[in-house]
DNA sequence: TTGTATGCGTTATCAC
DNA sequence: GTGATAACGCATACAA
């Protein structure tokens, strides 16, 4: 049994003023107010412990503080990442950070964007599975601003921070050819998104530039999306090349969490990572520094990809004028101890 | 420039109807509307991709779908388990979640309770880091629904999700006693928050059931908290023991992040876990399982912990009448490969 | 400088 | 079964 919180005309009769100018005083407009009103008022919302209920004032300005995200999972690390940068910024900017996980599915991708439109939030950060834009390409024409991270949308309007994925698979292919590793294999999961087959493109061109063939083992399709999925697929594809009579001498894993299942199950097999086979992974996320041996990998900034993607989307909502534009953030390489020099 | 969208009115017009009637037909209200008028209004809704606002909805009714929930970290791989257990349930009720990392800081716990209030929030899931319990106090006093995970808050009205943390340390410490470990030394962050004393108390109590000499390390106090502060903590403690003359046979180390950085500097300087020493970690996160030697650990079940919490939650929005009650979680062992049977 | 009145989109109360 | 109207809490156009 709660009491009834006040509100500014709760407070308008205790000062014998009128909720206007309450109002006024509460919302920090600068419309002018006497000094001494002033004092009054906020003495007497202090003593009363009073909340400014957003619901009114929201619906009054239809106005937002609540951005909203939509990711596959928050406990895949890379993910986390991102979502602790974005939640950072928006803080800083005295807003509210609704998270999704869409668990690769599309239909649950859709559901929360309408919610999302319901709630009257004005501005979404979305990493998207979904092959059919139209239900977000008629949310941004009532007012919905729209930053993709992660996957490329190929829409007017929305911005993007997008990640040079080619250039960052051909920087990791360059990084074993460089060290003497003339059979290198790609150990990826279903090419069936653009980022994936970005990385792949990059490694294609590298391998081709050397003059070697690339050889690609990939997954099938994926099941339902969760935390250690990406691991159990690495141990999948290490099994593979176990298999294998000529065995390469280097595998480029495509993300770091399968690059962790892939060293799991050679070290099972006796396999030494990298005295027997180097591995590198994609990514770059910290975990990477503290299995053995540590991951060398292409960083791809998660962190900082937040951080980035929520500016963008503040720059949009405020600013309705501006035009849509693009950050493309670079590849690093982070080299640890999972590849060795061959001779 | 978004064109205005449409409302119940807007449909009342087209249909010729008042928007009584609209708003008993969409909002789903058992109200008797004749079939006719449902079906015309269904479609006219339908074609003109209506869609409910929902601020107006909760203004009127003094609702929310929204639930908060607050943490450390979201970076943190136990709290991203935690909140995808929570997300999942919300959904499952319609529901969306505002996640809030307070980064250990109880100014900003505090700041997030605050928004939370104003944005008419009914439920919280909270990981308090904060002493002083009075905003909370007063905020369950205007109706705020409160559910603690992982860390206690000594509140009438406030639901637990607990765990028994004793117990856990109790575990893992007669684990190494069972499998002849005599000297086993604990190695924890500082001991400022009850879940940590708890376990140290536990790995007491079992040391001196078996005539041991409990030897612990502590750490100094955390300065700001991020992802991989644990583990380079963690380091720092295996540089302590490094430093023993005479050295444990066993290590319990109070959480897993620590683990890692234990088991790694460990690495680093050639002693080998199991082999030369054993480690046993607290959390049992799935990236245990992940790293070399897979992580023996004391499994507080994070993502269960996450459901529980919700669940917990929604019991008491929807039933005020409820009295609160505290679920308590039992800890399991997670036996892998990092703890050796000493003969 | 202050007050009055209206509307944001919805639902509930009351009349018909 | 349907409609008119008030109310939720707030901000603002307009009046004074």
């Amino acid at each position: 049994m709660s009491k009834k919180p006040i509100t500014i005309h709760d407070i308008a009769e205790i000062a014998k003023v009128s909720s206007a100018t309450v109002s006024r005083v509460l919302s920090n407009s600068n419309y002018p107010v006497s000094k001494e009103l002033q004092i009054r008022i906020r003495k007497i919302a202090e003593e009363s412990n009073y909340i400014p209920n957003m619901l009114g004032k929201q619906l009054k300005n239809n106005t937002s503080t609540t951005i909203a995200v939509i990711i596959p999972s928050i406990s895949n690390p890379f993910y986390s990442s991102v979502v602790q940068g974005i939640e950072e910024t928006a803080r800083e900017n005295n807003y509210t950070v609704i998270t999704c996980n869409s668990q690769q599915d599309p239909a649950l991708e859709e559901e929360y964007i309408r919610t999302i439109m319901q709630k009257q939030i004005k501005g979404l950060i979305i990493s998207s599975i979904s092959d059919d834009k139209t239900l977000l390409r008629s949310c941004m024409q009532m007012g919905l601003n729209v930053v993709a991270i992660d996957q490329v949308i190929e829409e007017d309007q929305v911005s993007q921070i997008k990640f040079n994925y080619e250039k960052g698979g051909y920087m990791g292919t360059k990084h074993l050819i460089e060290l003497g590793h003339r059979q290198i294999t790609y150990l990826t999961s279903k090419l069936d998104r653009p980022s994936r087959r970005s990385i792949y493109k990059g490694y294609k061109i590298a391998m081709e530039e050397a003059g070697l063939a690339p050889v690609s083992i990939e997954s099938g399709a994926e099941e339902l999306y969760n935390a250690i999925h990406d691991f159990d697929l690495g141990k999948k594809l290490a099994d593979k090349v176990l298999a294998l009579s000529d065995k390469p001498s280097a595998l480029f894993v495509c993300n770091d969490m399968m690059a962790f299942g892939v060293i799991n199950r050679l070290a099972d097999k006796n396999m030494q990572v990298p005295e027997h086979i180097s591995v590198i992974g994609f990514d770059g996320i910290d975990f990477g520094m503290m299995i053995h041996p540590a991951l060398t990998s292409v960083k791809q900034p998660d962190y900082e990809m937040g951080k980035m993607s929520c500016k963008l989307l503040f720059d949009k909502i405020n600013n309705e004028a501006v035009a849509a534009y693009d950050i493309v953030l670079q590849p690093q390489l982070v080299i640890r101890k999972s590849v060795k020099p061959l001779q």
